[in-house]
DNA sequence: GGATAAATAT
DNA sequence: CATATTTATC
């Protein structure tokens, strides 16, 4: 616990992506809802910092065109790019490879955002630092800076992280106590077992954390990179055979299973 | 078709 | 903002 205080930092800057784009603090009192906002007709920006967003899941496509239009046409089949790759490899950050058509979401609604561990380090990693008095989506997501994330995006996380504690508080099975995150049994928890330690949620610690402007944090945008797992020991487990389903890894938190 | 994850509604 | 329900994806 006292240990994990001095180290949150650099085992922050650990999970950060390294040779990412670090986005320097320019504009800094610009909010992505302001900027989001402030964005112009122009496409093309000039360098912007805060380019890549979230990463997304296949969406369906709709096209606004052809509002009215009977056109039984189906939308193409929109073959997603998996390119998760290694992280040693310098992989390009920017998702969505290059540009993506209309990419500004003018009327356009969101896509599916899927969570990824790093992104969920960082919704935790907020969350624990913050304290439970000020662990509201919406501070979360302001002291996230994700470009691209909303609350609602965050509300849901967090409710869903909520239940997940809940249950380890329940019957721990696991022996998450005192920031050791040993392997999960179960293959069921990944992702929010590999949060390093909740805490916070029970304990009261009135700490004294200003509302905002915290000093960790100054903007990072998350890019794709993420699907990568580490090579733990997946291969032993009794994973996608047998079942005719064929689910692959990486299965988020806990379930009936 | 079941289960999980995220979105959406209350 | 929290919880419940619905929808989409694996």
């Amino acid at each position: 616990m006292r240990e994990d205080n001095p180290n949150w930092f650099l085992r922050w800057e650990e999970e950060l992506p390294s040779p990412e784009e670090l986005i320097p603090i320019s504009q800094t009192l610009i909010t992505p809802h302001l900027a989001l906002a402030f964005q112009i007709g122009s496409p093309n920006h000039h360098l912007g910092p805060k380019r890549a967003t979230v990463v997304y899941h296949h969406q369906k496509l709709q096209p606004p065109t052809t509002p009215t239009t009977p056109t039984p046409t189906p939308p193409p089949p929109q073959p997603m790019m998996v390119m998760n790759s290694d992280f040693g490899g310098g992989d390009s950050t920017d998702l969505g490879s290059g540009s993506i058509g209309g990419e500004p979401a003018r009327t356009l609604k969101r896509p599916r955002l899927v969570w990824t561990p790093q992104l969920h380090k960082r919704f935790v990693d907020a969350v624990g630092h913050l304290g439970i008095k000020n662990a509201v989506p919406k501070t979360i997501m302001q002291l996230m800076s994700v470009e691209g994330l909303t609350r609602e995006n965050v509300a849901s996380h967090l409710q869903k992280y909520r239940l997940y504690l809940r249950r380890m508080q329940g019957g721990n099975s696991n022996g998450i106590s005192g920031g050791h995150v040993i392997v999960s049994d179960s293959a069921t928890d990944r992702l929010f077992a590999s949060s390093p330690v909740p805490a916070h949620f029970l304990t009261s610690h009135e700490y004294l954390m200003p509302p905002l402007e915290h000093p960790y944090m100054g903007k990072h945008v998350i890019t794709q990179q993420n699907q990568m797992v580490r090579h733990l020991k997946y291969e032993d487990s009794e994973y996608g055979n047998g079942d005719g389903g064929g689910r692959k890894i990486l299965k988020l938190f806990p379930a009936g299973n």
